[in-house]
RNA sequence: GGCGCAUUGGUGUAGUUGGUUAACACGCUGCCCUCUCAAGGCAGAGAUCACGGGUUCGAGUCCCGUAUGCGCUACCA
């Protein structure tokens, strides 16, 4: 039977990185497998859902480069047959009417209201089978009903029994039904609620493995309950762990801001490629080479040089997952929400860089380099075209010193515009601490101009030949030239830059007093 | 409170029938390279494998307990 795999996010705000990851694993599993990946937007939360929300997941598994077969489902559209499912397992007897007021719940302390709810119910030997309603005659119950006396619908669950569910990540789950409640199905305005929608929407879609995160492992139990009861074959489950804040706690918008949100690192300038790299490390990795190859047997030492890297393309990691290596306990997402340079995850950072600089080839980089310099008027048409071999050579030069694509239109604006800012600790730690600057940055313009031909190594050897002559210390002239023509302290060898801007630019740059005058 | 899940250096992880000095990546420190900063090369610090018992000649690996964290315990998803 072929896979059929879902990724099912509810769209209410933007996409969190977790959901981001299940989204991944489901895909990869699908891909590896031969399957189909599906997306079902869960939009059943009528006043929490939102259309933009709806397009930023989409957004976002595009951006990451998560294409989905066959249309896309929306929850809201098959509240129909929830509901008929719900009224099948009324008439069959599995589930029942609760004519039970609904109870009034502020939404501020819904958890600590339910904790303190289930600890009173512990202590008194709550019943989960002690509804009233539960066996209420069908006679009775449907009199009731036809009066227009609000019901929820719920479950019957059994009263002695347990259910049962190998998960592919987790192992083998076993839950006693005296632990879970007579879940409701309906609520009294007619509404289907998530496990009910869940389970007829995986049925109707034939999904063969559910994987999703594990916050769901314990709600898998009522699931299979339903399954049974609607009379429908199991799927198979496997689900995730969490991806946690530093301290282990819960990563969550409204105390970690927009480090949760995939789309900030599209707009903080990650490569796609490279994000995807990163999560799907966080919580599976591959087997490392030597064990996976039975190079090593029991008891014996893997060598080191034969370890698996981690930078894996979309199709090597495709063809090194499995479920069966994901792991259990909780990955933690590291960053210092004060640190504005760790404001992410250090490996995130550094596999992003990674990508930049070799792990992406030049034909793929481009189009994103360009799109960012197109994003701060930086782009010019001729790149495309008759400068193509230097675009191609200035983005070469500079990408090896870059973390992110945002560095190309700010680090590397010089190169782009004549039109850049100057840094003022480099102007006072290569400029302002020598005042002869201001005068020798002239002449040794004038001196590359007599220069045939300007190239890397005659630009060299004239401003060699010139420190000697002015009596300074080349280095002085090479870290001043490099703020003059970048505004900047630090980046590729001067050389190299003198080359790229070529002697035009290169001496105009010299010759301007700007980052005097400032 | 009940039930469930987890626990290897700061972080991500390897460690496949229990077997010598617990491995790799990121980060950190130092050195080399050098016109700066990265990159790269080399070296290094950092883990009594949550804690306590037990089984065993031997436990990160098996068993029990404790702690901590997380999840579920909703007419939320």
């Amino acid at each position: 039977m072929t896979v059929r795999v879902r990724f099912a996010p509810s769209p209410t705000g933007y996409l969190h990185i977790g959901a981001a990851r299940s989204a991944l694993f489901n895909w990869l599993y699908a891909r590896k497998v031969g399957g189909k990946f599906l997306l079902r937007i869960e939009d059943t939360d009528l006043q929490r859902s939102t259309e933009e929300s709806t397009r930023s997941i989409i957004e976002g598994l595009e951006w990451i480069g998560l294409d989905y077969d066959e249309e896309i489902v929306f929850q809201s559209a098959n509240a129909p047959k929830h509901r008929a499912a719900a009224n099948r397992l009324l008439e069959e007897g599995k589930a029942y009417r609760d004519f039970t007021p609904k109870a009034q719940r502020d939404d501020a302390n819904v958890k600590q209201g339910i904790a303190e709810r289930a600890r009173a119910h512990a202590a008194e030997g709550f019943d989960q089978r002690s509804n009233p309603f539960r066996d209420l005659p069908a006679e009775e119950s449907n009199r009731r009903a036809a009066a227009g006396e609000p019901f929820a619908v719920r479950l019957k669950v059994p009263v002695e029994g347990v259910t049962k569910f190998d998960d592919i990540v987790y192992g083998p789950q076993e839950r006693s039904y005296a632990e879970i409640e007579d879940l409701v199905l309906l609520r009294s305005e007619g509404n289907p609620l998530y496990n009910l929608s869940v389970v007829v929407d995986d049925i109707d879609m034939g999904i063969t493995d559910v994987i999703r995160g594990q916050d769901h492992l314990t709600n898998t139990h009522k699931q299979v309950l339903l399954y049974q009861a609607l009379g429908a074959p199991i799927p198979r489950f496997a689900h995730l762990p969490l991806i946690l804040a530093p301290g282990q706690k819960k990563l969550s918008k409204r105390v970690h801001g927009k480090i949760v949100s995939l789309t900030t690192y599209r707009d903080e300038g990650f490569v796609p490629q490279a994000f995807r790299n990163f999560l799907a490390l966080l919580g599976w990795s591959p087997a490392s080479e030597p064990f996976a190859a039975g190079l090593v047997g029991p008891g014996e030492k893997a060598p080191v040089d034969e370890y698996v890297g981690e930078i894996m393309s979309k199709d090597e990691l495709i063809r090194n997952f499995s479920l069966e290596r994901v792991h259990r306990n909780p990955a933690i997402f590291n960053f210092e929400a004060n640190n504005p340079k760790r404001w992410t995850d250090d490996k995130a950072i550094w596999m992003n860089a990674e990508y930049i600089r070799t792990a992406l080839s030049f034909d793929e980089l481009l189009p994103m380099v360009k799109a960012e310099l197109k994003a701060n008027k930086l782009w010019r048409e001729e790149y495309d075209d008759d400068d193509r071999e230097w675009f191609r050579k200035a983005v070469e030069l500079i990408r090896h010193r870059f973390f992110t694509l945002k560095d190309f239109s700010s680090q590397g604006r010089a190169y782009f515009s004549d039109d850049f800012d100057f840094e003022e600790s480099a102007v006072n730690k290569n400029l302002r601490k020598e005042p002869r600057l201001k005068e020798l940055l002239p002449q040794l313009a004038t001196k590359l101009e007599s220069i045939e031909p300007f190239t890397m190594e005659t630009a060299e050897a004239g401003l060699r030949a010139f420190a000697d002559e002015a009596g300074v210390k080349a280095g002085l002239l090479i870290n001043a030239s490099r703020t003059m023509l970048t505004g900047q302290a630090v980046g590729p060898s001067m050389f190299e830059i003198f080359d790229i801007l070529g002697r035009e630019r290169s001496v105009t740059r010299l010759r301007s007093g700007v980052p005097w005058n400032q």
